[in-house]
DNA sequence: TGTACATCAGTGAACGCGCGTTCACTGATGTAC
DNA sequence: TGTACATCAGTGAACGCGCGTTCACTGATGTAC
């Protein structure tokens, strides 16, 4: 049953990307470590062999997470087509394969230290390619409300069940954006 | 070991509240029957009496926290107030008694559709709340955008790990929605 | 107003279930000679 | 290069535990006469 070293680091990286979907598609907590082996094509007891436990995985999972996102957002060239992009319907729709901190960031407030650590990284790595697209002279600070409103404005616009009221809050919020 | 009904409705109210404080503080998924109803000061067999599922005892619990964040919200007589309170330490470091779509907002979007309607009308109190307390021709969408940020604001300080940089947060946000 | 009976709030044991984690086992891979 | 042995990725059963929910029971409250 051994693999080699180069499928193990492949089914490693399997795990880490399922778990990076699952998670925010359910939630850290509701998602169990059956169900994400299952999602990476494997049983439950292999799980040890790759991690030390859940809330490992949690940390790279995030961190996972948090690079294909800031790699999303530096691939737009304006400020604008970073917030219509993350301010959009498609990615509402697609928590999965989107941003880490609008699908489950009240549950990583109570992650473990280990995470905590990454989330506080990946947050101002998000806060440095959005101020990095803005000329004005206090872009950090501006960079840091575009990320709290973007943030809010995603997570509001899933949590609400009124899908005209969601669509207002991306596209209003967007508008602001794009003018302030 | 009958109650009366008087008694029976303060216990029932007991538990509405200890949930409330409990979901917001833990989460919703993490926060077990069994914690909130000794939180109440009762035996986890009762609960029953008082509610057909945890999903039942979700919505109301949401009710009951909108309401006193809407409650403290009009208090203030300004807007600016509003947003100093909101994005304050002391709301930061007090979940439990705060704004629920911070606290436990990414949870939410996950909850069934009873609670999502609660959490829709919820939203739009705090909207009505903010637009009143606004002179602009374009209340509502820049009650929308405040509200957006004020939530993403106050969840991405109570996420990362740094106390500078959750400092920084607050306070730079803050004084964006104070000028703007 | 007093009495007899029905109601039901709250208790604590028990239900099946899924959780995170451990473990004995398998057999292909990696290593030593 | 070939052979013997050690390693270890992955499987599936099992661990103790806590989950949401159910239930028989208790005894004070509420109701009917």
């Amino acid at each position: 049953m051994r693999k080699s070293r180069e499928e193990a680091a492949q089914t490693r990286k399997r795990i880490v990307e399922a778990a990076s979907r699952e998670f925010r598609n359910r939630g850290i907590v509701a998602t169990g470590i059956n169900d994400l082996m299952k999602a990476a094509g494997l049983t439950h007891g292999g799980f040890y062999k790759h991690f030390e436990s859940k809330d490992q995985l949690v940390a790279e999972a995030y961190a996972e997470a948090v690079d294909a996102t800031v790699g999303a957002m530096s691939a737009h060239p304006t400020l604008g087509g970073v917030v219509a992009a993350y301010l959009s319907s498609g990615h509402r729709d697609d928590p999965a394969s989107g941003c880490p901190l609008a699908a489950i960031g009240s549950e990583l407030s109570r992650a473990d230290e280990t995470t905590r650590a990454a989330v506080t990284a990946g947050f101002e790595r998000l806060v440095g390619v959005l101020a990095g697209k803005s000329d004005a002279e206090d872009a950090r600070r501006r960079a840091l409300v575009t990320v709290s409103t973007m943030i809010g404005a995603l997570t509001l616009s899933r949590v609400v069940s009124d899908p005209e009221l969601s669509a207002e809050i991306l596209s209003e919020v967007g508008k602001s954006l794009a003018n302030g």
